[in-house]
DNA sequence: GGACTTATCCTGTAAAAACAGGATATTTGA
DNA sequence: TCAAATATCCTGTTTTTACAGGATAAGTCC
């Protein structure tokens, strides 16, 4: 039996390579793409293939957001993400929304056609060097932050002191400076700038 | 005549889809590909394509200086920028080590097609979107850092204090006080918070 | 040669953040 | 239900930055 696979990707060229490196296999067929996630929704309504692969980055939604959409709607349907950056926060993210399987997008044409097979069967599969991320956990671990140091982060990235911010959300100027203090240590940061910068390479901000 | 054109990117499925959008057009021909800036030299040494579709990022180097190398060595070659992001100081860095034109990573066919016939004949040709990014210089202005600017930022970036820095790099603490104040300056940040994220967003830490 | 840019250095004040070392109320989860 | 996590608030001191307003030497470009 054939495996039906949809496309979700922003950039043409990635759905059309992986047409392209798909309509050579026998046991796999394109159904459809969709360049973002209100179209791949509209499509599901009408059709659900067996598996989508899916772009993190999306011009109105992110991938992780859609996946959980999905697979709540459409059980049934396995979910590969698909990305650039092999970063681990998200790999995690992707696949604790349901996806069954990650793979970067310099993957091989023996790759993609492995982690199709492998999730329509039910199992999970990673790209090499998604695995790889997966097991460096231990070097960079995003730190997990409460919703107000979130807010706190991208208040005090955007430039306000804490003054500014403490006004801003009704707290004393104390909260916002404990707030402060616990970012850093969650960041094991020096200082301010190293927390940007870090928080950034997170893709916190 | 039919134009020759050479793919150099690190992801397989875009070369893949680069191949497969042009596979149909008559007038253009793929001569090969490379997933990084040496064997995409490598290759040139064999053979000069009259086109090079050139990615941004590279593994080994990055295009604007891959760029740079193969207009010196091979003036004759004309080469496109290619980019998930239509920042216009990528477009501009791109453009100035003299490239031909630029086109996004989410253009269809027919940009495709238009901008490797365009110059070809000599022409520059810029895609949608990365034409209207340019023309939005206004709003976000990448500043030029000199070196000493950049060293300092990416100082500044790593959580060293003025002093650290001072010592680090052999100046006086005032000086490191002068740059740190005419890179606010230039980004027109309100704080080194602002600062960081505002570089980082500039990709230039 | 002269204008411009760059890198270097200086003094001083005010504001902000870093650091130490607490406390209390409210959620949240096992 | 009870411990843990979270959010809130407090007083200080020290360090670091921000801001103002300069100057000088060396290199670069026209």
């Amino acid at each position: 039996m054939k495996a039906s696979v949809f496309i979700t990707d922003d950039h043409y060229m990635v759905i059309e390579g992986i047409r392209s490196l798909l309509q050579n296999e026998k046991d796999i067929e394109c159904v459809g793409h969709a360049t973002n996630a209100s179209s791949c929704l509209a499509f599901l309504k009408q059709q659900q293939p067996d598996v989508i692969l899916m772009d993190i980055n999306l011009p109105d939604k992110n991938g992780i957001d859609l996946c959980k959409e999905v697979k709540e709607k459409y059980p049934s349907i396995f979910v590969i993400g698909l990305s650039t950056f092999n970063q681990q926060s998200f790999i995690e993210k992707m696949m604790s929304s349901g996806a069954s399987g990650f793979v970067l997008k310099n993957a091989t044409q023996e790759e993609l056609f492995e982690a199709i097979v492998t999730v329509v069967k039910g199992k999970t599969y990673f790209s090499q060097e998604a695995a790889t991320a997966l097991q460096n956990k231990g070097n960079a671990g995003v730190p997990l932050l409460t919703r107000r140091e979130k807010e706190v982060l991208e208040l005090i990235a955007d430039g306000l002191t804490n003054n500014e911010i403490a006004q801003k959300i009704f707290v004393s100027v104390t909260t916002v400076d404990t707030h402060r203090k616990n970012l850093l240590a969650k960041f094991d940061a020096k200082n301010i700038a190293s927390l940007i910068k870090k928080a950034m390479q997170a893709q916190l901000i």
